[in-house]
DNA sequence: AACGATTTGTTCGTATGTATC
DNA sequence: TGATACATACGAACAAATCGT
């Protein structure tokens, strides 16, 4: 027995979600009946059970039990695509999800630039930039945190709109070319996974442990010379997002991956796991 | 005193993390220690503890104590490249990453695909498929694992080689284009992040109860037909790994994010966080 | 090689607080 | 209001790993 029982109490719980013999919504045994069942102690049926939080595979509910979640279907984001076949236009502009998202109304404020940013946009240091910051809804749930920072000159080079909070109609890569002449020619997409910062967890509604990604997209764009345009930072809770990137000539309707793949997951080949789920 | 004991005490402690004054490799105190400090029982002390471990900022080793990571700089793994400028060529191809990885003979199978593999080929239920596996290092650091799934029906067409157990020089991509005229016109990845399975967490050495989290992008190719050619799942540790995607013209030498970017975080506004950290 | 001291890992028991029904 | 169920916190015991003597 040199497994510990707080982990093969997990491992049976687990097998018997993957199996579906415990279905999504359905409630665990409550703590006392599991240490019956395992002939366990209390604290060791609960740190069975933090494992399986940590998975994603249930959650606990204060006053009511521990319960299955439901399989999460993640909104797809598509980050790159290739300018339609035929597009004269040298600009490149960016799409992202076929699902419109909500916007809030941008935060708009004017930052010494931090230390990332100021790079990236080869800005010295302390180089002031204004920032644009959103949140975005798909429906009602939270589904991204973005926030773009311009190089201050842009502003007083005549793109006043920019520190202005409203939605700019278009968007600024548009609004951009317009006034300034500055298109977007292309830009660079940095992904990382990391644990939420503490106003993250709060807007997605995840756990501040660090049981849930986030998915971090820093945006950078560049214009027709070569120079830094903008940065975007775009977080995204990585339980609920999939991340799609086109290149050459791609079928539009291909299927990407099966929206829905649960269950039954050997570990003999290579394949897509289970999503990691969350539930509300 | 609405903070739990346990988080508070997770959270002084990062703060020192972070600060710099409990520099990477250095010993937290002992738990026993750790005990007197906050005036808390031994599993407080432990509670606060998994809690920096769940952020990947300490590994605890037994016997000896607890310690505080290093920072991993993350390999940069280009996903997308738009074709250089004036490349006559229709096809596209794959960049990775700068640094040549090790890559072990490919394991060849012959397997009936998997549902998500069936379906992003376009063959029925249960089509047969040809399995190309191999592990991949930097150096002697576990960087990735790849499989690659064709069609069986391409080597019945003609393409040989493919169930053949050795690397393939150029690649498979040049390979299917000389020996049946098939290019690979385009892909479309799938970017996904999700707990390890067993078979990954060993290989890359991460634990297996989903503190590190895996980056896994399904890709699909599709030939001049846009017919999907081949799917390559590639699994990476998230902790240790970058995506990089370039659309449009980028600058080659562009910095992207700062390669070091650590301590000090502010949660005021957005920016990038610490990458999470692993250690050995 | 053997032993003891130190440190973390696992497991138990118990008490109290808080959310839900 | 009371019962139920999870969250937090404390104390204690033994096991296992490590290190120095």
């Amino acid at each position: 027995m040199t497994e510990p029982l707080y982990q093969s109490i997990a491992e049976d719980l687990e097998a018997q979600i993957r199996s579906g013999q415990l279905p999504p919504g359905s409630q665990l045994r409550t703590e006392q009946a599991l240490q019956d069942k395992y002939e366990a102690s209390r604290n060791t049926v609960r740190d069975a059970v933090k494992r399986l939080i940590a998975r994603g595979l249930v959650e606990t509910r204060p006053g009511q039990g521990t319960f299955v979640l439901e399989e999460i279907v993640p909104y797809v984001t598509t980050l790159s695509t290739d300018p339609v076949k035929g597009s004269s236009e040298g600009a490149v502009y960016q799409g992202e999800t076929e699902v419109e998202p909500t916007k809030s109304r941008p935060r708009v404020e004017i930052q010494q630039a931090d230390p990332d940013v100021a790079l990236a946009l080869g800005l010295g240091q302390g180089g002031e930039v204004v920032s644009r910051h959103q949140e975005r809804y798909v429906g009602e749930t939270p589904w991204s945190l973005q926030t773009s920072f311009y190089p201050l000159a842009l502003v007083t080079e005549g793109a006043q709109r920019l520190i202005q909070p409203k939605d700019i109609q278009q968007g600024t890569v548009d609004y951009l070319k317009e006034t300034l002449g500055l298109a977007q020619a292309g830009y660079r997409d940095t992904i990382t996974v990391r644990a939420p910062k503490a106003s993250e967890s709060s807007f997605f509604g995840v756990p501040a442990d660090g049981r849930v990604a986030i998915l971090e997209a820093f945006r950078t764009a560049f214009d027709q010379h070569g120079k830094p345009l903008r940065v975007t930072i775009t977080v995204y809770p990585a339980d609920r997002t999939r991340f799609e990137i086109n290149a050459g000539e791609v079928p539009p309707g291909a299927p990407g991956v099966a929206t829905g793949q649960a269950g039954k997951i050997s570990d003999t080949g290579q394949g897509t796991g289970r999503a990691p789920a969350r539930g509300g």
